[in-house]
DNA sequence: TGAATTCCTACTAATTTGGTAGTAAAATAA
DNA sequence: TTATTTTACTACCAAATTAGTAGGAATTCA
């Protein structure tokens, strides 16, 4: 039960672009990779996902790179999970029709309890909580 | 990020180890293996885990199998998962000795408060709840 | 002695994770 | 227009982990 390097580098990410809202400019993949010693190529590939939550103003060029769009405040660090890991459920069964059997299932209760614990949590924090 | 089938499995035998406490009968696996259509071979192996957390009474040969050495609502959940799982840490950084950078990663409060809610809640939960 | 069971060791197939590589397309500035 | 910088897209690949399988040895009980 882990969260990927995906995940944990997506909120890296995300906490770069978030320290420079003020100030309004673009960042880009290059300047993280270099500050965090992340190869630029995974860092594309990780943004790819993130780029479906919508979460980018986009420049291409000379100084151009990424800038949020909403404030940090404004962005819950389980919007960033989701979209970095893809999928949010720590197992199967919870999710929509992910199992038949969950009426009968002694053990459902845990893991939809457990699921939904771990999903308040990450939705009760914003990404400016930790900038 | 996901509890593997290991967990879920581990988890299916002790729930059918607790349903039979009262009786101290022991329960083999290759019965729980027809009833819950789960290899014999893998269930073996999954009990490799769950014995290091010494929650069993053995028995060999006819009428043989494990049995509960503990009332069911001792054995906390938690126990059982991470018996299982060898390892219940939500990301590599919160491990001791995890992270050389603790104290300057912006991120480490977030790693660490999502997985100890998750430590909280699996260790507030036992056995007994859902049988 | 025979059947049922755990115990032990080794192997393997499938999936996921963690990348890399090359190139196209867009934006900007000279 | 051309060079540079950036994102966008497509494809591939290696390592690790997960999810098993296989075969037999040891133990226990009837």
């Amino acid at each position: 039960m882990k969260i990927s390097t995906k995940g944990r580098y997506a909120l890296t990410i995300m906490l770069h672009l978030g320290r420079a809202y003020d100030s309004h400019q673009y960042i880009s993949l290059s300047e993280i990779s270099e500050r965090e010693k992340i190869s630029l190529k995974y860092l594309e590939k990780i943004m790819i996902s993130l780029k479906k939550a919508d979460f980018f103003d986009v420049q291409k060029g000379k100084d151009g790179g990424y800038r949020l769009k909403k404030k940090p405040e404004e962005i819950t660090i389980g919007s960033i999970i989701r979209a970095a890991e893809e999928e949010l459920d720590i197992v199967d069964c919870v999710k929509k029709d992910g199992c038949p059997n969950k009426e009968r299932c002694d053990a459902y209760p845990l893991w939809k309890g457990l699921s939904d614990e771990i999903n308040l949590y990450l939705e009760s924090k914003n990404l400016g909580e930790y900038l």
